[in-house]
DNA sequence: GCGTTCATGTAACCTGTTACATGATTCT
DNA sequence: AGAATCATGTAACAGGTTACATGAACGC
């Protein structure tokens, strides 16, 4: 249901096509919610069914036609009855999470090499998200507020997760573990426990 | 996928019936993962036909028979396989941060109230956190390292959010805002503005 | 010549939720 | 008397991903 308000809020600053809702939603600080063209699609024409959103096409020559979509006032009372809802909260899911439960096991050199990538892909994220969040730095523009505000959770996120990387990559280190230098202990298959035939 | 490897790790400790992982995933703390036990049921029953686990039926009396899976040899190595493919980041989909884009097209005075709601949420998890992270400090076995991590991860999460909270309801107070005192500006609604007919 | 961008959409599939179904025992 | 716990499962639906399909224009 959350993806049908995402796309009205992305129409409260003017009409825009489906492929504009997709590519603002790709761009990584552009919006807070991911959805492919193909739900877009699908998601918009349940839009207008609900008289949320109406269309316009305009014709163009050379490419596709643009199908123009703008929100109604049934819709804008959409989205002020679903901020009124209470939200919930998103689920911690993650492999990583599932994986610490079983160190024993999983293959630990794997994982460590695993916690490194990702802390490289937080870091990468959190510098763009930076980027944006200095432009709004300042603003008393009641969306710039917002946004920014929103920023701060994405930023917040991949900080600590890069940051709980370090901790991790110390309490798992092969010294920390005591494990012997060069040996590799990561992939020896435990017999028997906890397995029948 | 993942959700066959999230039941393979919680089979690693030995034999389990459906309803037992269903009660640990449902159990806060006991998994960063949740299903359904409708969905758990699906799962074990695939997990069977690809091999990686087998069951057998507990007959008792009174109650229904338990139907116990084990982890077979061939789902050890599925383990291992999949800690070893880099795990996706969970990606931020919260319905808060796509209201905060559009401020001016939702009722603030309900958002304020569902921030709070939202922190006496993480609060709470926080708390019961807490507790299972304190029981396993200074533990040396690998798994209990590997949990007291997880545990961590989730803290953080709470106490991030519930932080950040008390930010957002400063810079979105009627004083900051410059709301005139006991004046609802939150559901007026707009007239014209990127909306047609 | 080849990949990318623009622009729409459909179909099949996978994952997850809700609701339905059964039935004895134990707790309040 | 009524609710909760134990214990299994199925069916329908909702939400999301992947792959297929088309076709012109533009940059390298």
């Amino acid at each position: 249901m959350s993806l049908q308000h995402a796309i009205l809020v992305a129409l409260t600053d003017g009409a825009k096509s489906g492929y504009d809702i997709a590519k603002q939603f790709d761009d990584s600080t552009g919006f807070f919610w991911r959805a492919r063209h193909s739900q877009i699609y699908r998601e918009l024409s349940k839009l207008k069914d609900r008289g949320w959103a109406i269309s316009e096409e305009i014709v163009q020559s050379g490419k596709p036609n643009r199908i123009l979509f703008s929100i109604t006032k049934a819709g804008r009372s959409g989205l002020v009855e679903w901020s009124r809802q209470p939200s919930d909260v998103q689920e911690l899911k993650d492999d990583f999470l599932v994986q610490l439960y079983a160190l024993d096991s999983i293959d630990l050199k794997a994982l460590r090499a695993n916690i490194i990538a990702r802390q490289e892909r937080h870091r990468d994220h959190m510098a763009r998200y930076q980027a944006k969040y200095d432009a709004l730095e300042g603003s008393s523009d009641l969306n710039d507020i917002g946004r920014h505000l929103a920023l701060e959770v994405a930023m917040i996120y991949e900080r600590e997760w890069a940051e709980w990387g370090d901790r991790a990559l110390e309490r798992l280190s092969p010294s920390a573990l005591g494990e012997l230098a060069g040996a590799d202990t990561s992939n020896i298959v435990p017999i028997g426990g906890g397995e029948r035939r």
